[in-house]
DNA sequence: TGTTTAGAAGATTTATTTGTCTTTATTTCT
DNA sequence: AGAAATAAAGACAAATAAATCTTCTAAACA
């Protein structure tokens, strides 16, 4: 499973893309709010996204994250990489340090079906497609928290 | 990914499933040197194996682990199962608590695809199939530690 | 130039996972 | 009965992940 760290990154960026569309540039503590997250993680994680020029980040009035480019599709398996390392992509489920078809693990062919099929699945995820979702109303960033009754 | 006591767990009940066919039980030090786990850590992880009832363990000399029904098939989910609980079988890859079709995230439904292929992996992976993948030598159990040249 | 607003950076704390060590209980064998 | 072999149990330690807190730096604006 995906860090927390990465979660939290994927939310705020399909966040901030939202916002951008709406002429906002929100800042971390609004974007933590908006997502449901950590206020400090989140302002750390996003560091990491604009250290891997995924965002930028203004200082100061008016500031706040922005993308450069909104049109430029941004596949969440970037910003899983750049938090999470390349680990989902290219780890044994047995614990093997190198497994791989000449030297396998018992499960190597059966996971390695999976994993390529996670690697897929986030490569066609973009945060564009993602925020598409949400404004169109097929999926919330936010999920409402449980009621008490 | 599986936490490091689910790897060691299932990666020793195939080496107690393998040794146990060629008529020995194995203790948990032996077992710990067989699948390259630490050996406290092993031995604990197989204690949860022996309360769920998938083991048995005998004490004193002669003793150690073994399958009380060596032939029923044992799907490596009920030890992922027994271990990390149910946390790969339901959870969201977005960190909602609750996701779900009627109230999804942006990734559930792609998701749901490879949350569900895993599960069917693990549920037609056994101690025994892949205990066969070693004897037959298509698979190993142990890798080797990378060799300084 | 000074104040306010914002992110950047880093220290610190807390929680969880992983791993180790020591002691206890049970079984077998002589 | 006593010794040896074994798992069970629990205390402890180390490593990592997650979260928080405080201070520093940069930008905007009056």
């Amino acid at each position: 499973m995906l860090s927390k760290a990465a979660e939290y990154a994927i939310r705020s960026m399909v966040y901030i893309w939202m916002m951008n569309q709406k002429g906002t540039r929100p800042g971390y503590r609004t974007i933590a709010v908006g997502v449901g997250s950590p206020e400090h993680f989140t302002a750390k994680v996003l560091q990491t996204m604009t250290r891997s020029n995924f965002l930028r980040a203004g200082k100061g009035r008016g500031g706040g994250f922005y993308f450069e480019d909104p049109a430029k599709e941004l596949p969440i398996m970037e910003i899983i990489k750049a938090i999470d390392g390349e680990k989902f992509f290219s780890s044994c489920a047995f614990g093997f340090e190198n497994c791989n078809c000449a030297n396998p693990c018992p499960m190597h062919e059966e996971f390695k079906i999976i994993r390529d099929g996670f690697s897929e699945m986030v490569l066609k995820l973009t945060v564009q497609s993602m925020a598409e979702k949400v404004i169109n109303g097929t999926a919330t960033l936010k999920q409402n928290l449980k009621v008490a009754i």
